[in-house]
DNA sequence: CAAACATCTGAACAACTGCTCACATGTTAG
DNA sequence: CTAACATGTGAGCAGTTGTTCAGATGTTTG
């Protein structure tokens, strides 16, 4: 009474030992909302911008601003975001605090990304 | 007198031929916006899920809608977001429509990801 | 200490996103 | 043809997100 087409459906496709299989095989839920987080980080086109930037060289918040021509205080917020989820790490000198790669699975996530995008 | 603070950073912080050359290695900004709208789509718990599935078998739209706990119409909007990211590919067969990952790269860039998420 | 500077942060708002609902489309069986 | 079924789709709404603005924090210099 609750889904009955789905019910049926769920006979018809395939196998209801393959869904329980898949079930079984898939990552526990905490895991995959992790995983989703982290790609929510990817997908905004500025934090891929300021990931691209940082490719090159260690830079600071405001040269990025200058950079992607955006007011200083937006390259914050997307900073802490990206450090946060462990993508940028952040160098202190003086009153100039540098970024950088945090390592480079950042380098290689995003090398994938665009291997699809320009294949 | 537009963005003072920034012109004073630029040249505090790094050379400007640094933030040149930056910019010079850069992809466009087309590029880098799609990149980021293929990110976008690994963002979403739903349609990693709906990825991790079709990892395992072949599924029709009722099947992963069981699988999940969610209505078949909010599977089918997303699996047609998916399909126009071309991150999974359908075959018709009768009233069915089964869905597949589209190739390999699906697979790569979540497992990337995860190893992110795990490490 | 105060002033200047680089960065950080909270609130507010406009834009976007994913879901639900109702219904449309397309396919098969009778 | 009609009925039943699997899927697709548009509108509307609640929740989320990225930016701006104003001001706070932390650092160096005098």
């Amino acid at each position: 009474m609750d889904f009955p087409e789905i019910e049926r459906c769920g006979f018809l496709c395939v196998h209801e030992d393959t869904v329980k299989q898949v079930l079984a095989e898939m990552p526990g839920d905490e895991t995959l909302y992790d995983l989703a987080e982290l790609f929510k980080v990817f997908g905004d086109s500025t934090r891929i911008k300021i990931l691209y930037a940082l490719f090159e060289a260690e830079l600071c918040v405001c040269d990025i601003a200058q950079l992607l021509g955006i007011t200083q205080s937006a390259v914050s917020h997307q900073l802490r975001v990206l450090k946060s989820s462990r993508l940028v790490k952040a160098r202190r000198d003086g009153k100039t605090v540098f970024y950088a790669l945090a390592d480079d699975h950042v380098r290689k996530i995003i090398a994938q990304g665009m291997d699809h995008v320009l294949e």
